[in-house]
Formats: C-alpha cells, sequence, structure tokens
RNA sequence: GGCCCUAUCGUCUAACGGUUAGGACACAUCCCUUUCACGGAUGAAAUCGGGGUUCGAUUCCCCGUGGGGCUGCCA
C-alpha cells in the first residue's frame, strides 16, 4: 500500500496561467494536487506561468491566489501573499521555497540555457517559415486528409545560412526536433496512454530565445523544481508526449503523470462562460460557501471507497459530506474517474446548504452581512438581522437569497390585499386559477382587528415566539389555524411564504406588529 | 478529417466475474404544517449496440456508436 514511501518525496505543482478569472475547474485540478500532497506528506508548489505577455495579468494572479486560500488550501513554495492577500513586490521576499523565481516571466534565463543546450545538440533548430507559408501549407495538408504537421523545411539548414539570416535579423521560431517514435506511458487514472509521435511534427518551443512555449517553460520548470508527480487536466493528455520526448532530449527523469477528467456544462461540452458561471469569484459572490465548493467540486470525477463493514449493508447511506481534513484521509487517485463530470449546480446548491446549515448563528451572521445592505447592519437593526438570520437560516440555499427572503423584516413591502384572504386560489402549472376562494375580505378583516385587540394585551417582555405562541394559539382554535394566521403572516410579512407569523412578531416587536396589522385593516376597509 | 481519451438512473456515482445493480442530487406522492422551507416516509428512474472469452459478464477483449479533448508562434 505505502510503496511510494521509500521513493522520492512527492512533490506537486499548481501551475496556472494569470490570463482569466480563476476558474473552478483549475481550483479542482489545485484540490486534487493539494490533497494529493497532504496526504503523502509531500510538497504543494505553486508556479505562476505567465510567459503569454499579452494576456497574463497581474490582477488574475491575485485573483488566483485569493481563490486558493478563500478554498482553505495553502502551498509550500511559491509567491508569498501576505495576510492582506497582497502579493508582495520586495524581492527579498517575494517567493518562498529553494526552487525559486516561481513566475516564470522571472526564469528566462533557465529556459535561454536549456534551449541553447537542444540547439547546440542538433535537437532543436531556428525555423524562418513565414506564418502565412505556415498557414498554407496546414490548409494543404487538411486538404489532403492529412494530419497537419510542420514540413520541416527548416530543419536541414545549412549552419551558414542560419547564421546568415540570424544576423539580418530574420524573424525566427525554435523549432523541437521531434524523433519519430511510439511513446508509451503508465497514466496513474488511464493506465497504458500510446501516442505516435511521427504524428505531431516539430513544434514550436519558443518564439526565441527568452520567449519560451508552453510545452517547453512548463517541462523545465517540472523538472528544475523536482516535481514527481503531475497532476493536470485532461485537455492536456496530448501534450504530455511531446513534453516527455522533450525530457529525454534534455536528459531530464521521468515524471509520473495523472490526467484529471474535465467539468462538463449540462450539455457535455467544454464549460463555458455560455452556459454557466465558470470562475470561483462568481460562485462566492453567489454567496456558496468555500466547504461547499471543495465538497462538490471533489466529488465531481472522484468518489471515496466504501467503508468495508458497510459495503455489504444495502440500505446503508453513502456519507457525502466531507472536510477538507476527511479528504486528505480518503482522497486516492487511483479512484478518480477517466470520463468527464457535468457540473450540476442543484448538487452545489445542496452542499451548500448542508454547510449553511452546520454553521452558528454568529458564522452565518458575520458570512451573511456582507451580502446584505449595510443598513441592515446599523445600530439596532443588527439586532433584527441577527434574529432574521435565524428565522430564515432554513430557507437560505445561497447567501445572496437572504436579501430578498428577508427585506421585509426592515421594510413592509406592498402586497395585493388579495394576499390577505385564506384560502388562497389554487393555481395549477397551466397558471389557470381553478378554485377561486370566496373573496372573504370580511372574514380576513375581522380576525385581524380580533389580533390587534388581543395583541395589545400582550406585554412587550412577552413578545417572544414561544409566549407569543402560546399565547394566541388558542384562538385558532376557535377561528381556525388558517383564517387567523394567514392573514396575520400576510399582514406582517406582504409575502406568500415566509417564516411563522410567532417569529416574525418576535423580531418586529410589539409597536411594528401592531402598525403592519392596522396597514392591512386599512387595505381591506 | 487525423490522433488520443471515454461510456451504470436526467446528473454525480457504488458494485474481488455471481447483488432483488446500491447511494446522493433533482423529480413525484404522502406525512408534519397557516405558507414556504426544514424534517420524515414511499416511489419512478440506469449497465449504449453487436460480437467474443467464461458455467456465468456492469465488470475482461474486439468492433461499432455516442460524448469529450487535442490538432496555435495560447496554456
Amino acid at each position: 500500500m505505502m510503496e511510494s514511501s521509500i521513493k522520492t518525496p512527492v512533490r506537486v505543482r499548481f501551475a496556472p496561467s494569470p490570463t482569466g478569472f480563476f476558474h473552478i475547474g483549475s481550483a479542482r485540478t489545485a484540490l486534487f494536487n493539494w490533497l494529493f500532497a497532504r496526504q503523502n506528506n509531500g510538497k504543494m508548489i505553486l508556479r505562476i506561468e505567465d510567459t503569454d505577455k499579452e494576456r497574463s495579468n497581474p490582477a488574475f494572479e491575485k485573483d488566483i491566489i485569493d481563490g486558493i486560500k478563500w478554498l482553505g488550501m495553502d502551498w509550500d513554495e511559491g509567491p508569498i501573499a501576505d495576510a492582506q492577500n497582497q502579493i508582495s513586490n520586495l524581492k527579498s521576499q517575494k517567493y518562498i521555497g529553494e526552487f525559486g523565481p516561481y513566475r516564470q516571466s522571472e526564469r528566462l534565463d533557465i529556459y535561454e540555457k536549456y534551449l541553447k543546450q537542444l540547439l547546440d545538440e542538433n535537437k532543436a533548430y531556428y525555423c524562418f517559415c513565414p506564418k502565412e507559408q505556415l498557414e498554407s501549407d496546414r490548409q494543404a495538408m487538411l486538404a489532403q486528409g492529412l494530419a497537419p504537421k510542420y514540413s520541416g523545411r527548416c530543419r536541414n539548414l545549412q549552419k551558414e545560412e542560419v547564421q546568415k539570416k540570424l544576423d539580418n535579423n530574420e524573424p525566427f521560431v525554435i523549432r523541437f526536433k521531434m524523433p519519430e517514435t511510439e511513446v508509451e506511458f503508465q497514466d496513474l487514472i488511464r493506465d497504458k496512454v500510446k501516442f505516435n509521435s511521427a504524428l505531431i511534427g516539430d513544434m514550436v518551443i519558443a518564439k526565441n530565445s527568452r520567449s519560451p512555449l508552453f510545452v517547453f517553460s512548463n517541462t523545465v520548470d517540472d523538472y528544475e523544481m523536482k516535481i514527481s508527480h503531475v497532476i493536470r487536466g485532461e485537455d492536456h493528455l496530448s501534450n504530455t508526449p511531446k513534453q516527455i520526448l522533450i525530457q529525454k532530449a534534455l536528459g531530464f527523469n521521468e515524471i509520473k503523470y495523472a490526467h484529471l477528467p474535465l467539468i462538463l456544462a449540462p450539455d457535455r461540452s467544454k464549460m463555458s462562460k455560455r452556459y454557466m458561471e465558470t470562475s470561483l469569484i462568481d460562485y462566492k459572490n453567489q454567496g456558496y460557501l468555500p466547504e461547499a465548493i471543495v465538497n462538490f467540486t471533489a466529488f465531481l470525477g472522484w468518489h471515496p471507497a466504501l467503508e468495508q463493514n458497510l459495503e455489504k449493508d444495502k440500505s446503508f447511506q453513502e456519507k457525502e459530506i466531507f472536510s477538507l481534513k476527511e479528504l486528505i484521509e480518503k482522497f486516492n487517485l487511483k479512484r478518480v474517474q477517466k470520463a468527464g463530470a457535468v457540473f450540476n449546480i442543484e448538487k452545489l446548491e445542496w452542499f451548500n446548504i448542508q454547510y449553511i446549515k452546520k454553521l452558528s448563528s454568529k458564522n452565518l451572521f458575520e458570512k451573511i452581512k456582507y451580502f446584505v445592505p449595510t443598513k441592515w447592519t446599523e445600530g439596532e437593526n443588527e439586532k433584527i438581522l441577527t434574529v432574521a438570520i435565524n428565522a430564515e437560516k432554513d430557507r437560505i440555499k445561497k447567501l445572496t437569497d437572504f436579501k430578498e427572503l428577508a427585506n421585509f423584516f426592515f421594510d413592509l413591502p406592498d402586497y395585493d390585499v388579495k394576499l390577505l384572504v385564506w384560502p388562497q386560489p389554487i393555481v395549477l402549472p397551466s397558471e389557470e386559477i381553478v378554485k377561486e376562494p370566496e373573496i372573504n375580505k370580511e372574514k380576513s378583516l375581522a380576525n385581524l382587528k380580533l389580533l390587534v385587540e388581543e395583541i395589545n394585551k400582550i406585554f412587550k417582555a412577552d413578545f417572544n415566539k414561544e409566549k407569543l405562541e402560546k399565547l394566541l394559539m388558542p384562538l385558532t382554535e376557535v377561528w381556525g389555524r388558517g383564517d387567523l394566521l394567514w392573514p396575520l403572516r400576510v399582514a406582517l410579512s406582504g409575502k406568500k411564504a415566509s417564516p411563522g407569523p410567532f417569529e416574525i412578531m418576535e423580531v418586529l416587536g410589539k409597536e411594528e406588529t401592531l402598525r403592519r396589522l392596522n396597514i392591512a385593516i386599512e387595505k381591506l376597509e
């Protein structure tokens, strides 16, 4: 079981490129890497792959770093972010770890060195082909039904000729001399994977000696940083043979690979903004808790082994709620699914509900206060908010829901008089009203007046849920529960769905309760 | 088009080659209930197709088919 304990220490990396907001799929990749590192007593390395100068942006890097921390993960080597998550710019305290710098934009000397090695050993060469030429080559091959690959035109240029072109400052790229061979590797999730590199062609590995491309810089850094396992998305599967060949050309040792199944949109296409939110920050802003996102994404393409003794019991309900700590314990790369997994927002919502339920009133308050108007948290309102949160707790799916659910605690919304009448019309899905209740405003009016009378008698000190219920419920035995409680609750909330009337009364207090009842009475008169 | 990966309820998934194919989400019905939500109970719902191997395939192999990824001087 512990066969790897004597081998090289586990060092994994999460290597995002800061070219967009932290993607939820990337977040899962980071999570699986982190779980694997923590579980194997290994190191988690964060490396920023910002070689694409046009598209990279420090703001995105910050978003990624914030996101990782928000989810509850950390890293042992990489950029240092302080308590405020500000990325340090002081050279002396920019990075932690002995294999830095951890931003590729600062590692150009290293890539240049290996590029030179490849060039010197004739394993790479300068290519001066103009883009237009390459494009027409490509089209021609495609038209013939062939796999488009570089023709190799510049592969065997004479040394003198190359030097002349370089001296003339002719634009060039650097291509890797792709050996034509069968590449086979053992994927930790997929087992044997085979590629024929003859189909690939001499790929570009750098735009110039100081502008390496992903396949190259990524390979070099994984070696330089002594990465033991590369855990990444399946979209990189076809990059792996290329990188293995580069490793061989450079004399690097082999690395273990694990390619994670992709997260799919509901129509099974690649998850894209067309169909859904893809950025972690969007989910955060909608009021999903980090624990829910972690739990949900962990279960997208992975599932823990059943406990031995429970396996036999057919009626056994599997546990699905896992903390980060439990995930570290239970995670297993070998149990990662091979096929893509559809992102099911309803399940995420369910996880969120579970974690909201676990929150103490105080913690929930701390989280919700960022999702409500500031007015609600000021002065006396803070107390109202506290009780309102407790009253609505079971109804909150996302933190953002609360504002809409609970606004009536602060301001009575306008509502239709008809809402005060019980029973309510039954509405079928076809939206046709089947049963129009006798618009018996009289009954609601009488009942509300009765309630005003009774509530007037109640001491302010007794305005709590339990006491109010004890004092007012007996009335329903005479006047009917629905007939009495429904108009009361509507008068208080102005909504057709809300917490119970006694809970609301406790929050509103005697004065406001009576004021709202009188508003309802006015409406009915 | 080519190459690679992949396939159990609608979705996420469980099942040493032998199970009434299990669970979760969503859905439906019922109970609780003034409403909504919560909670409880019940139900409907799947092994892509065809060949092998085997006494026996969800499980192993092959061929189709479906889905996905890659096919950049992006990562």
